[in-house]
DNA sequence: CTAGGGTTAG
């Protein structure tokens, strides 16, 4: 394991960025420039690797911007640009690109398939609008375009997410008696949703039915079950599956020492959480907006904020996008020390950049305050809010 | 090319 001792750190954030983001996307770059040295003329297929690849790997305006260069060029998109961007859109969330890409679609005439509805259904879901989610499924039945196995996936995931449990088990059911056999994918999300619905053991017994049914778990299968085991804070056994997925050879990815890391810090685990960064950091996996969360997360804990701007501001450098996780990870670090000034600078900043309804670090923010003994700001902080929740009340 | 896992307050 790397000595991360505060002054190795400063310098650590440039290493960090260089050699961890997103490689995959700077590999395609690279990729593309090579292509054209050597004579090779990009095309339709070309620029849509390139978009999905950016959308996933550094943020959606990555792929705009490369949708611009395609048409710059004179390439025209296509029904798959047009998915991977809509995509893109609910990878973050962002139902309104998602709505217009779907309009701009139809209004260059590209007729959007089984993918592009899937995907908006999927982004409904995301977005808690299960009603508006189902509308796209009848549409989809409606025009008649064939289904996929994707979207009675999306369907059954959607309603767990929703909170439809119980309908999802039906649905589930009934797929079944007209012939639809559960993947590997549908297990995952079936465990996801019931632990996350309170029904850890329902969970497991999803676990034992995807191995009956002759699956063999994947690393997403793995990161899920260990998420599952960490919520009921059975912290060992979680850890004890980790080891299982490492030793049975399983791809194990940023993901997963993600959430170790993460547990780790939230029970005060630094010295390990450390250790399990460290690692990613050295191994030269691909880190993404989440890691870098985690890692900020962790030289928050430890009081290095400083530290902490310095790596998010390479990462900006780099490309990455911040999210709300990442303000929120930063208001509460910057209160924990004490920093008021700066945190509410913070939740400036983070308004401007469009992530004004961001209750957690609202409630940090609140948090820190009343902890500090100061209650007049807190109370007048607290007034000035439009949305506040159980945890804001004092 | 396009669905599933990971990050924040109390």
């Amino acid at each position: 394991m790397v000595d991360v001792t505060a002054a190795a750190r400063v310098e650590m954030a440039e290493i960090i960025v260089n050699e961890c983001l997103c490689g995959k996307a700077k590999q395609l770059e690279k990729a593309e420039v090579d292509g054209i040295r050597i004579g090779l003329q990009p095309d339709v297929v070309t620029y849509n690797t390139l978009i999905a690849a950016y959308c996933r790997c550094v943020g959606i305006d990555a792929g705009y911007s490369v949708l611009h260069r395609m048409k710059e060029v004179g390439i025209n998109p296509d029904v798959i640009t047009y998915n991977s961007l809509i995509a893109g859109a609910t990878r973050y969330c962002l139902l309104f690109e998602c709505l217009d890409l779907f309009d701009e679609m139809l209004e260059m005439n590209i007729l959007p398939d089984i993918w592009s509805y899937n995907t908006l259904m999927n982004c409904f879901f995301k977005l808690g609008k299960p009603d508006e989610a189902y509308r796209a499924f009848q549409d989809i039945l409606l025009k008649d375009i064939s289904v996929h196995s994707a979207t009675f996936n999306i369907l059954c995931n959607g309603l767990c997410m929703n909170g439809y449990t119980e309908n999802s088990l039906m649905l589930l059911r009934s797929l079944k008696r007209y012939g639809f056999i559960p993947q590997l994918v549908t297990y995952n999300n079936l465990i996801h949703g019931l632990c996350k619905s309170g029904r850890g053991k329902a969970a497991m017994e999803f676990l034992n039915e995807l191995e009956e049914s002759g699956h063999i778990p994947n690393a997403i299968t793995y990161t899920t079950v260990m998420t599952c085991c960490f919520r009921y804070r059975q912290f060992e056994e979680g850890l004890k599956i980790f080891a299982e997925m490492k030793n049975k050879g399983y791809t194990y990815d940023v993901f997963a020492y993600c959430t170790v890391a993460s547990m780790l810090l939230k029970t005060g685990r630094i010295t390990e959480a450390n250790e399990y960064l460290g690692y990613i950091v050295t191994s030269g996996f691909s880190l993404d907006t989440v890691s870098f969360n985690t890692i900020v997360y962790l030289y928050c804990k430890e009081g290095q904020l400083e530290n902490a701007y310095k790596l998010l501001y390479e990462a900006e450098k780099g490309g990455l996008e911040s999210d709300k996780y990442t303000h929120a990870i930063l208001i509460d670090g910057l209160c924990k020390t004490g920093n008021f000034q700066e945190a509410r600078q913070q939740l400036n900043r983070m308004s401007m950049t469009g992530f004004d309804s961001n209750l957690v670090a609202w409630n940090s923010f609140i948090n820190g305050l009343c902890k500090a003994g100061h209650f007049d700001h807190a109370l007048q902080t607290f007034e000035s809010m439009d949305v506040k929740d159980s945890v804001t009340l004092p």
